[in-house]
DNA sequence: TTTCTTGCAAAGATTTTGCAATTGC
DNA sequence: GCAATTGCAAAATCTTTGCAAGAAA
Protein backbone atom coordinates (compact mmCIF):
# COMPACT_ATOMS: atom_id res chain seq x y z
CA UNK A 1 0.00 0.00 0.00
CA UNK A 2 1.08 3.30 -1.22
CA UNK A 3 -0.35 5.50 1.92
CA UNK A 4 1.35 4.10 4.24
CA UNK A 5 4.93 4.37 3.04
CA UNK A 6 5.54 7.67 4.30
CA UNK A 7 4.39 6.32 8.07
CA UNK A 8 8.04 5.87 9.06
CA UNK A 9 8.28 1.94 9.89
CA UNK A 10 8.88 -0.91 8.41
CA UNK A 11 5.49 -1.90 7.43
CA UNK A 12 5.38 -6.02 8.02
CA UNK A 13 2.06 -7.89 6.97
CA UNK A 14 0.70 -7.80 10.42
CA UNK A 15 1.11 -3.59 10.96
CA UNK A 16 -0.84 -3.83 6.98
CA UNK A 17 -3.62 -5.66 8.53
CA UNK A 18 -3.77 -3.75 11.63
CA UNK A 19 -3.72 -0.20 9.02
CA UNK A 20 -6.51 -1.56 6.95
CA UNK A 21 -8.55 -2.27 9.46
CA UNK A 22 -8.72 1.08 11.11
CA UNK A 23 -8.33 2.77 7.81
CA UNK A 24 -11.95 4.98 8.10
CA UNK A 25 -12.81 3.13 10.90
CA UNK A 26 -15.20 5.30 12.85
CA UNK A 27 -15.56 2.42 15.72
CA UNK A 28 -12.64 4.00 18.44
CA UNK A 29 -11.72 0.00 18.73
CA UNK A 30 -9.56 -1.24 21.91
CA UNK A 31 -6.36 -3.16 21.59
CA UNK A 32 -8.40 -6.23 22.17
CA UNK A 33 -11.06 -5.31 19.82
CA UNK A 34 -8.36 -5.02 17.10
CA UNK A 35 -6.86 -8.49 18.17
CA UNK A 36 -9.69 -10.10 18.28
CA UNK A 37 -10.51 -8.62 14.82
CA UNK A 38 -7.73 -8.79 12.94
CA UNK A 39 -6.29 -12.25 14.00
CA UNK A 40 -9.04 -13.92 12.30
CA UNK A 41 -7.41 -13.26 8.87
CA UNK A 42 -4.17 -13.48 10.45
CA UNK A 43 -4.22 -16.56 12.97
CA UNK A 44 -0.59 -16.17 13.75
CA UNK A 45 -1.20 -12.67 15.37
CA UNK A 46 0.18 -11.92 19.28
CA UNK A 47 -1.46 -9.47 21.12
CA UNK A 48 2.38 -7.88 21.50
CA UNK A 49 2.61 -7.10 17.80
CA UNK A 50 -0.97 -5.27 18.39
CA UNK A 51 0.43 -3.32 21.26
CA UNK A 52 3.73 -2.84 19.64
CA UNK A 53 1.97 -1.63 16.49
CA UNK A 54 -0.45 0.75 18.14
CA UNK A 55 2.33 2.21 19.94
CA UNK A 56 3.96 2.93 16.88
CA UNK A 57 1.69 4.32 15.15
CA UNK A 58 0.72 6.67 17.98
CA UNK A 59 3.92 7.79 18.49
CA UNK A 60 4.38 8.44 14.08
CA UNK A 61 1.32 10.46 14.87
CA UNK A 62 -1.02 7.88 12.91
CA UNK A 63 -3.68 7.93 14.96
CA UNK A 64 -4.79 8.71 18.61
CA UNK A 65 -5.21 7.17 21.75
CA UNK A 66 -8.13 8.03 23.69
CA UNK A 67 -8.66 7.54 27.28
CA UNK A 68 -11.84 7.51 27.66
CA UNK A 69 -13.03 4.19 29.01
CA UNK A 70 -11.13 3.96 32.44
CA UNK A 71 -9.02 0.51 31.96
CA UNK A 72 -8.71 0.43 28.74
CA UNK A 73 -7.02 2.58 25.63
CA UNK A 74 -9.07 2.99 22.45
CA UNK A 75 -7.40 4.20 19.19
CA UNK A 76 -8.81 6.31 16.55
CA UNK A 77 -7.45 6.60 13.38
CA UNK A 78 -8.71 10.28 12.43
CA UNK A 79 -5.69 13.01 12.80
CA UNK A 80 -7.57 15.64 12.19
CA UNK A 81 -8.30 17.74 15.60
CA UNK A 82 -12.09 16.82 16.40
CA UNK A 83 -13.53 15.56 19.97
CA UNK A 84 -16.11 12.67 21.01
CA UNK A 85 -19.40 12.49 22.52
CA UNK A 86 -19.58 9.03 24.41
CA UNK A 87 -22.55 7.20 25.10
CA UNK A 88 -22.58 6.89 29.20
CA UNK A 89 -24.41 3.84 28.99
CA UNK A 90 -23.20 1.66 26.25
CA UNK A 91 -19.18 3.44 25.55
CA UNK A 92 -20.15 4.09 22.09
CA UNK A 93 -18.11 7.09 20.90
CA UNK A 94 -18.89 9.13 17.70
CA UNK A 95 -16.92 11.81 16.19
CA UNK A 96 -17.35 15.98 16.82
CA UNK A 97 -16.05 17.98 13.88
CA UNK A 98 -16.72 21.46 15.44
CA UNK A 99 -13.45 23.65 16.24
CA UNK A 100 -14.26 26.09 19.87
CA UNK A 101 -12.43 28.06 20.70
CA UNK A 102 -11.49 28.00 24.46
CA UNK A 103 -9.62 30.77 25.76
CA UNK A 104 -7.41 30.59 29.25
CA UNK A 105 -6.31 33.31 31.37
CA UNK A 106 -2.56 33.51 31.91
CA UNK A 107 -4.00 33.23 35.60
CA UNK A 108 -5.39 29.54 35.09
CA UNK A 109 -2.94 27.52 33.53
CA UNK A 110 -0.53 28.21 36.58
CA UNK A 111 2.51 28.51 34.05
CA UNK A 112 1.84 25.57 31.82
CA UNK A 113 2.55 25.95 28.27
CA UNK A 114 -1.10 24.97 26.86
CA UNK A 115 -0.47 22.43 24.10
CA UNK A 116 -4.37 21.41 22.71
CA UNK A 117 -7.50 20.57 24.41
CA UNK A 118 -9.97 17.54 23.65
CA UNK A 119 -13.52 18.10 25.16
CA UNK A 120 -15.73 14.86 25.55
CA UNK A 121 -19.53 15.13 25.17
CA UNK A 122 -21.56 12.85 27.67
CA UNK A 123 -25.02 11.44 26.53
CA UNK A 124 -27.38 8.87 25.66
CA UNK A 125 -27.10 7.47 22.23
CA UNK A 126 -30.36 6.68 20.61
CA UNK A 127 -30.08 2.50 21.20
CA UNK A 128 -29.59 3.23 24.88
CA UNK A 129 -32.41 5.71 25.45
CA UNK A 130 -34.88 3.52 23.89
CA UNK A 131 -33.97 0.56 26.22
CA UNK A 132 -35.55 0.91 29.52
CA UNK B 1 -17.61 13.81 61.39
CA UNK B 2 -20.52 15.64 61.01
CA UNK B 3 -20.16 16.86 57.40
CA UNK B 4 -20.11 13.31 55.93
CA UNK B 5 -23.21 12.00 57.77
CA UNK B 6 -24.80 13.12 54.32
CA UNK B 7 -23.47 11.18 51.79
CA UNK B 8 -25.34 7.50 52.60
CA UNK B 9 -23.27 5.62 53.40
CA UNK B 10 -22.25 3.84 56.24
CA UNK B 11 -19.53 5.27 57.76
CA UNK B 12 -16.46 2.99 58.42
CA UNK B 13 -13.43 4.18 59.59
CA UNK B 14 -11.58 3.08 56.81
CA UNK B 15 -14.19 5.24 54.72
CA UNK B 16 -13.40 8.35 56.94
CA UNK B 17 -9.61 7.96 56.77
CA UNK B 18 -10.48 7.94 52.85
CA UNK B 19 -12.67 10.60 52.54
CA UNK B 20 -10.32 13.13 55.17
CA UNK B 21 -7.48 12.32 52.35
CA UNK B 22 -9.55 13.48 50.13
CA UNK B 23 -10.85 16.32 51.47
CA UNK B 24 -9.56 19.13 49.45
CA UNK B 25 -6.81 17.11 48.36
CA UNK B 26 -5.87 18.75 44.73
CA UNK B 27 -3.80 16.06 43.71
CA UNK B 28 -6.26 13.90 41.67
CA UNK B 29 -4.49 10.76 43.36
CA UNK B 30 -4.86 7.08 42.23
CA UNK B 31 -6.82 4.39 43.80
CA UNK B 32 -3.00 3.43 44.53
CA UNK B 33 -1.94 6.46 45.55
CA UNK B 34 -5.22 6.68 47.80
CA UNK B 35 -4.22 3.42 49.41
CA UNK B 36 -0.54 3.74 50.19
CA UNK B 37 -1.04 6.91 51.75
CA UNK B 38 -3.97 6.20 53.77
CA UNK B 39 -3.05 2.50 54.84
CA UNK B 40 0.07 4.12 56.42
CA UNK B 41 -1.95 5.31 59.29
CA UNK B 42 -4.39 2.48 58.92
CA UNK B 43 -1.78 -0.61 58.23
CA UNK B 44 -4.89 -3.33 58.23
CA UNK B 45 -6.29 -1.40 55.31
CA UNK B 46 -7.02 -3.48 52.16
CA UNK B 47 -7.08 -2.29 48.67
CA UNK B 48 -10.54 -3.92 47.79
CA UNK B 49 -11.53 -1.39 50.61
CA UNK B 50 -9.85 1.35 48.62
CA UNK B 51 -11.51 0.05 45.60
CA UNK B 52 -14.88 -0.32 47.35
CA UNK B 53 -15.21 2.82 49.01
CA UNK B 54 -14.20 5.11 46.02
CA UNK B 55 -16.73 3.42 44.21
CA UNK B 56 -19.12 3.77 46.78
CA UNK B 57 -18.06 7.75 47.00
CA UNK B 58 -18.71 8.05 43.22
CA UNK B 59 -22.11 6.91 42.98
CA UNK B 60 -23.20 9.09 45.37
CA UNK B 61 -21.75 12.06 43.80
CA UNK B 62 -19.14 12.69 46.44
CA UNK B 63 -16.13 12.32 43.74
CA UNK B 64 -15.43 11.97 40.59
CA UNK B 65 -13.48 9.68 38.56
CA UNK B 66 -11.42 10.64 35.90
CA UNK B 67 -9.88 8.59 33.19
CA UNK B 68 -6.99 10.81 31.90
CA UNK B 69 -4.14 8.68 32.48
CA UNK B 70 -4.50 5.33 30.56
CA UNK B 71 -4.66 2.32 32.62
CA UNK B 72 -5.74 4.00 35.88
CA UNK B 73 -8.61 5.63 37.18
CA UNK B 74 -8.04 8.80 39.13
CA UNK B 75 -10.26 10.65 42.01
CA UNK B 76 -11.06 14.12 42.34
CA UNK B 77 -12.91 15.36 45.60
CA UNK B 78 -13.91 18.51 43.88
CA UNK B 79 -17.37 18.01 42.63
CA UNK B 80 -18.31 21.64 41.48
CA UNK B 81 -17.83 21.30 37.97
CA UNK B 82 -14.72 21.97 36.29
CA UNK B 83 -12.31 21.04 34.01
CA UNK B 84 -8.62 20.22 33.88
CA UNK B 85 -5.37 20.92 32.64
CA UNK B 86 -3.07 18.06 31.82
CA UNK B 87 0.82 18.22 31.87
CA UNK B 88 1.53 15.86 29.21
CA UNK B 89 5.07 14.85 30.63
CA UNK B 90 4.12 14.17 34.51
CA UNK B 91 0.65 13.96 34.21
CA UNK B 92 -0.03 16.38 36.95
CA UNK B 93 -3.01 17.70 36.36
CA UNK B 94 -4.68 20.57 37.98
CA UNK B 95 -8.16 22.72 38.13
CA UNK B 96 -9.60 24.79 35.38
CA UNK B 97 -13.09 26.50 37.26
CA UNK B 98 -14.01 28.51 34.00
CA UNK B 99 -16.99 27.68 31.89
CA UNK B 100 -17.37 27.05 28.54
CA UNK B 101 -20.69 27.01 26.78
CA UNK B 102 -20.60 24.33 23.80
CA UNK B 103 -23.81 24.09 21.95
CA UNK B 104 -23.11 21.65 19.39
CA UNK B 105 -25.91 21.34 16.57
CA UNK B 106 -28.47 18.49 16.72
CA UNK B 107 -27.39 17.13 13.42
CA UNK B 108 -24.16 16.77 15.07
CA UNK B 109 -25.38 15.24 18.39
CA UNK B 110 -26.51 12.24 15.95
CA UNK B 111 -29.27 11.86 18.07
CA UNK B 112 -27.60 11.71 21.57
CA UNK B 113 -29.12 13.36 24.41
CA UNK B 114 -26.60 15.28 25.57
CA UNK B 115 -25.76 15.48 29.44
CA UNK B 116 -22.31 17.64 30.04
CA UNK B 117 -19.42 18.29 28.88
CA UNK B 118 -15.49 17.98 30.28
CA UNK B 119 -12.29 19.88 28.60
CA UNK B 120 -9.02 18.55 28.93
CA UNK B 121 -5.86 21.28 28.04
CA UNK B 122 -2.89 19.43 27.74
CA UNK B 123 0.15 21.42 28.41
CA UNK B 124 3.62 21.09 29.65
CA UNK B 125 3.67 22.66 33.61
CA UNK B 126 6.49 25.08 34.70
CA UNK B 127 8.72 22.00 36.55
CA UNK B 128 8.89 19.97 33.32
CA UNK B 129 9.66 22.93 30.81
CA UNK B 130 12.59 23.68 33.26
CA UNK B 131 14.22 19.78 32.77
CA UNK B 132 15.83 19.63 29.57
C1' DT C 1 -30.43 -7.72 64.66
C1' DT C 2 -29.99 -6.94 60.13
C1' DT C 3 -27.53 -5.35 56.53
C1' DC C 4 -23.48 -3.59 54.88
C1' DT C 5 -18.46 -3.57 55.02
C1' DT C 6 -13.86 -5.47 55.77
C1' DG C 7 -9.77 -8.12 54.72
C1' DC C 8 -7.64 -11.54 52.37
C1' DA C 9 -6.34 -14.02 48.54
C1' DA C 10 -7.47 -15.53 44.17
C1' DA C 11 -8.98 -14.33 39.68
C1' DG C 12 -9.76 -11.09 35.75
C1' DA C 13 -8.51 -7.76 32.58
C1' DT C 14 -5.24 -4.96 30.24
C1' DT C 15 -0.65 -3.98 29.03
C1' DT C 16 4.42 -4.72 29.06
C1' DT C 17 8.68 -7.30 28.73
C1' DG C 18 12.55 -10.68 27.54
C1' DC C 19 14.38 -13.14 24.12
C1' DA C 20 15.30 -16.23 20.25
C1' DA C 21 13.81 -16.58 15.52
C1' DT C 22 12.48 -14.04 11.58
C1' DT C 23 11.85 -10.35 8.16
C1' DG C 24 11.75 -5.63 5.87
C1' DC C 25 14.61 -2.60 3.67
C1' DG D 1 23.37 -7.98 6.44
C1' DC D 2 21.70 -5.19 9.94
C1' DA D 3 18.45 -3.42 12.65
C1' DA D 4 13.79 -3.70 13.62
C1' DT D 5 9.90 -6.74 14.36
C1' DT D 6 7.48 -11.02 15.50
C1' DG D 7 5.48 -14.53 18.51
C1' DC D 8 5.28 -16.63 22.67
C1' DA D 9 4.85 -16.90 27.40
C1' DA D 10 5.73 -14.91 31.66
C1' DA D 11 5.23 -10.90 34.41
C1' DA D 12 3.63 -6.49 35.71
C1' DT D 13 -0.39 -3.39 36.71
C1' DC D 14 -4.72 -2.25 37.89
C1' DT D 15 -9.23 -3.75 39.33
C1' DT D 16 -12.85 -7.01 40.72
C1' DT D 17 -14.78 -10.90 43.19
C1' DG D 18 -16.07 -14.60 46.74
C1' DC D 19 -16.66 -15.35 51.17
C1' DA D 20 -16.20 -15.74 56.21
C1' DA D 21 -15.74 -12.60 60.05
C1' DG D 22 -16.82 -8.21 61.89
C1' DA D 23 -18.95 -3.65 62.54
C1' DA D 24 -22.38 0.28 61.64
C1' DA D 25 -26.95 1.79 62.27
Amino acid sequence: MEKYRNIGIKLTPQRLAILHYMDGNKSHPSADTIYNAVSKKFPTMSVATVYNTLEALKNKGALQELTIEPGKKRYDPDNTPHHHLICVKCKDIIDIFKKFKLDLSDGMANGFEIKGHHIEFYGICPKCSKQH
